[in-house]
Parts: structure tokens; sequence; C-alpha cells
DNA sequence: ATATACTTTTTACGCGCGCTAAGTTTTGAC
DNA sequence: GTCAAAACTTAGCGCGCGTAAAAAGTATAT
């Protein structure tokens, strides 16, 4: 390896004795050259460390290969493992992936699209806040550029929605609990950041009336992405309050279910479904630690392999065709249950 | 707001009635423009949707207002959490960060470094995959770009270094301990992902040496990152074998320690300080959930605001001046002894 | 050998902006 | 009203590369 310091690929192509746009094609496609162009191109890169300058490339193409993936709250270990496969997807698939967290607020999203426009991505993974969404700035921005939304829908924007089907997942996860004990009541915040807590709560309703039961909901209190802590602390108040109709509980996810697992534990209350437990709790979500809390928590499980790879492979294909689809398609993948010893 | 679309900063400006040096100058820094000047621009800017083409301009620019931020997995909740402080600081300074994560793969790193390295960064915040980064990719990297090395410190290489003081953490921990019960034994990975681990290990050799007890390590076999999975297999193990000389015990960080207390859950044990239980089990981190598993975690946790703090304002510190210290600074902060019920 | 279809080279322009130098206007202090 | 300083305008180069068109070279088939 030269230390000779190459200034731009008029000086590399001369070192490969090739012209300037040869190399350029290269770049572009290493098949589209010949063999033996490709060859000399290729040995010269192992003498000489030279990139092509990703400022000037991405200024004179009209598109990009940069992809732009942006998730409503980075630090939540959902969102952290989806971007993960994400990330590892375009990167395999030849692209530059950009990682962006809205940590939870409406004018950051809206930062964020704004940035990634200028950007000129050739496409983008977005999972929005939802309700929190400025609904106007997501739904200019998935006009001007492909756009597929995951994990949560905003309807009629973008081209294509890959998610979980939320009412399975609570109608799965009422049915099993109903079977097997009683049937639980419903724990979710009152004014929930993340995006799907509406449909959940819609499914508890439906799946309870459907299983002939009354429905019960308790409604946390708080703001913000702490979930654990609002279970913890609202879960106390639940608790002491005596208001509780059912020694069952579904959690509308796994990390409040992990802070009313800490209520419980604090209140001397012995969680889980053997005979000498107080109570059952169940999650949503398959939160990546679900199965290490005490007991282990019974949850229905996002499929995260499918819906990253679909949503990878939906936005490729719209890359790669250059047309977006005529009308919006959407994919809801159903979820796991997950029978651990906590419901 | 028009809807009409601006082409470049020479459209922009005649909008502005101003010339198109004097846009640039103004978006390089407001201030540098006659007040008038300033408002005529601004309610261009409130007129008209523009942005300059970052392409363009980070391709003349020397440097550019970039930031790399990079951790050695995101994942992680530790990361993720001084990743959005790290974030956060940037935006404020009026940088753009760009987040990338190692997934803990040296090739990964050494990607990054490259790509990052052709971004001409103004700076670069690192936290190295330490024993597994490739040591010379590194160091040359660090020479080429202003870097502020954190959490994992990697002898000689950056101009900063900032991150918690690894031993102090064991040595208060293990002093804890032993006032309160018995002398804690130590369980650890074999091959740690994590960086700080060895630092662990001697920690708590040299405090149990100090208060004249003879140490007691378990090396946990197992790969990767899946930390919590791992205690928990090998806690099911460790607790089997019958090998545990101590009813106290330390993990390497929290999330082993996490997984070990599924395995005491796991096989009966009650975890605790109160005289009904069987085991105490520490950890180290101060990690995000610690406060919410069952019981709650007795830790030592980091400073994560000032480490995160720290950085940041060095690394802007560097980038002001325009000249890197000319010695290595190092600086270490102390973590805090978090007594909760575990230990 | 000749025709045909690819590849590659040459030449040249354009992208949008940073930056500089020289000339012009505006500003504010006296 | 004068005058120097500050802010502006005009003009133009350069950054490193994509890309298009035309010319030249090269492989494959007849």
């Amino acid at each position: 390896m030269s230390t000779e310091k190459i200034k731009n690929m008029e000086e590399f192509a001369a070192k490969c004795g090739v012209s300037r746009p040869t190399v350029s094609k290269y770049f572009n496609d290493p098949n589209s050259v010949r063999a033996k162009t490709r060859r000399r191109i290729e040995e010269a890169l192992e003498r000489f460390d030279y990139r092509p300058n990703i400022y000037a490339v991405n200024q004179n193409r009209r598109l990009t290969k940069n992809i732009g993936i942006v998730v409503p709250y980075l630090a939540d270990p959902f969102f952290a493992e989806i971007a993960r496969f994400l990330e590892t997807r375009c990167i395999e698939a030849g692209f530059s992936p950009s990682l962006f967290s809205s940590h939870g607020k409406q004018e950051l999203e809206n930062e964020i699209l704004n940035t990634l426009r200028s950007m000129k991505p050739a496409g983008v993974l977005l999972a929005p806040l939802g309700r929190a969404s400025d609904r106007k700035v997501v739904e200019q921005f998935c006009r001007d550029v492909p756009t597929v939304l995951f994990d949560s829908n905003i309807e009629g924007i973008g081209d294509v929605f890959v998610g979980s089907d939320n009412p399975q997942f609570t109608s799965m996860m009422v049915q099993y609990l109903c079977r097997t004990g009683e049937p639980p009541c419903f724990f979710e915040m009152k004014t929930p950041p993340n995006p799907n807590a509406g449909k959940r709560r819609q499914g508890y309703l439906d799946a309870m009336e459907k299983q002939g039961h009354e429905p019960y909901i308790f409604q946390a209190q708080g703001e913000g992405w702490a979930l654990e802590e609002i279970g913890l602390r609202e879960g106390i108040r639940l608790l002491d309050s005596g208001e509780m109709q059912s020694s069952t509980i579904l959690c509308s996810n796994d990390r409040l279910a992990i802070g009313f697992l800490a209520a419980c534990f604090q209140n001397g209350l012995r969680v889980g479904i053997s005979q000498d437990c107080d109570i059952r709790v169940a999650g949503l979500d398959g939160h990546p630690f679900s199965s290490f809390t005490c007991p282990p928590l019974t949850t229905v499980s996002h499929d995260y392999q499918a819906i990253s790879e679909r949503s990878a492979e939906s936005l490729f294909n719209m890359i790669e065709d250059g047309n977006r689809p005529t009308s919006r398609e959407e994919k809801l993948f159903d979820g796991k249950l997950i029978m651990r010893t906590s419901a």
C-alpha cells in the first residue's frame, strides 16, 4: 500500500492507466466495464486507498445511494433492534444508511425529514411518531421521497406500510388469558407516546366483548418515553387503589409491563401462573429483555425479522423499479404468542 | 409560503434582493451580515423553503460541520442513552451529528471510520470496540481527524479520553459489599465484547486483596453482545455447579446481572439483602433498566450526563481552537453507588 | 478479412457553492 | 458635510465528479 495521497479521480485514473470516465463508470457499477479494465482498477485500488469524494458524487447524481432510517425513539430497545436489522440490510444491498431518532419530538421529526430531503436519498424507511407526527409534513415528505412506513401506520401516507397487526396481538393475548384464567384488565397510558397504543386498546375492548366479558381499563398518568418508570409508579397507584377488578392484567406494551412487574414485586405480590401466585401479568411487543424479567414475561412478539426484511425489500424494489406503486400497499404481520411464566 | 421551487443560492439571493456571496456569508454565520440584510434574507427564508445544497457546501468547505458519533453497540441501552445525549448536544452547538454503530464488529468499525474520514468531519466522538478494535486503523484515524474517545480507552490514541474510572467502580462496590455482608465473588465473561471488562476484573482482584479476602472469579462462556442471555445460561450453570464460594455475587456489568437475576429466579433463589433472602447480586453500570429489575439492582452508575457533556465540550473546544491539545488529556469520572435492594 | 456490436477514450459541459479580488455603496462618527 | 470603515456587489475561479456525444479501439461472428 503506497502512502502517496491521491487527490481525485483524475489522478487515480492515471494510476490505473485508464480514463477518468471509465473509473467513474466502474464505481457506479463494477460490472459495467471490461474484465481486464476492472482488474486494472482493482489492482490500483489495492495499491492506493482512493475513495471518490462522496460530496462531489452526490451532488452530481440525481439520486444518491443514501437511505434514511428514522425511528421515533432509538433508546427503546425495540427500535434499536429493528434499526440494527435495517442498517445491515441496507449495507448488504449496497446503500449507505443514515440513522436518525426523533427522540419523541415532533419538531425533531420534522427537522429530520427536512434534512433527509436535502440529502436526496434513494429512499427512506420511516417509523413515524404517529399521533405526535405533523401529518402534513410527513405527507408532503412521502410525496417527494420514496418512503416505506413501518411500525406505525398513518392512514393514506407513504407508498407502503409494513408493521404488526396490533388488534391481532391484543386479541390473541386476551383469548389466551381468558382460556387459562381470569379475563384480564388492561393497563395503558392515558397519553401514550408510542404510536400503536390506540389500536391495542380497541383490540382489547373488541376481544373482551367477543368473549363476553366486561372490559376494565386503567390509564396511567404521565408523559414521555420513560415507560418502565410510569409502569412502576402508576402500577403501585393502581395496586394501592384497590380498583383492580381482576387478578390478571394485560399491559399495553412490554415496557409498561416491566414497570408493573417491579410494582408488584415492591408490593410483595407474587406474579405468575402457578397456584401460589397472586397475579398474572402479560405484555405486548416481545421486547428484547422480556425473557429476562422475573418472572419471564408472557407476551406477543413482533416478527422483527419479517418486518425489517419486508420493509427493506419493499423499499429496494421501489428504488430499482424507479416507480412508486400505484396503490398503497399494507402488510401486517401477525405476532407470536410467547408463553412464559408471568401469565 | 410560496410553492415556487428555488433551484440554487443564486435564485434565492435574487428573491432576497441581495447578492449570492452575501447569502453564502449569512448561512455560514448569520451575525456576519448587517442586521437589515439579515432581516431581508430571513423574510425570504419564510416565504420560500430554500436550503443550501449540503453536498455542494461540504465539497467546498475545507471542514464540514459534521460530527461523527460512533458507538460499539447501539442496541445496548447504555450506549443508546449516551448517543442520545451526544446527538442533542451536537445539534445545540450547531453541528450535524451522524450516528454509527459498529455492531460489535471490527470490520464494521473500520468501515465506519473510513466512511467518516471521507465525510471530512469537524470532529468525531468515538467509543471504540476496545480490545476488538483494529489498533492501527483507529490510531491512524485519530491522527487524521480530531477525535474524542469515550467510554473505552485505548492507551495513547486520540486527543482526549473521557470515561469512567472502572477500577473505582469495582473497588467501591467490593468495599460496600464487604461492609454489609459476605465478600463477593465475581461473575464475568471469559471473552467479553464490552471494552472495560478487563479493568473491572483487575479492580475486583485488587479490592479483594486490599480487603484481605480471597477472590473468586467465575467466567461465563459465550460470545457476542447477548449479555443477558449469557448471564442467564451461565448463571444457571454456575448455581448448579455448586462452585459458588459466597452468597454474594458481583457481576461485571448490569446486563450480565439482569441475566443472573433471572437465573436465580429460575432456581428458586430469593435475591436481596433482607434476612429471608438467599443471595445478594450486584451489578456495574447503572443500566437504564436496572431500577426495574426484581429486586431492583444495586449497582455503580456511570455519570452519563457528565461523560457526554465533557466529551462534547472537549471536542467543541478542539474544533473552535483549531488546534489539537499538545498532550493527551484523560478525564475519568467516578461512579455513584446506587443502593437498591438486590445487594 | 469484413461486418457488427460493445467498450473505452476524448472532449466538454454542468452541478451548486466557497472563496477571493476589485470596485461600489452604506454606515456612523466627527 | 466629510471621511474612513464596514458591508455590499460583481466577476470569476475552482472543487471533484456525473454525464453526454463523438471518435477510436476491441471482441465476436460470419
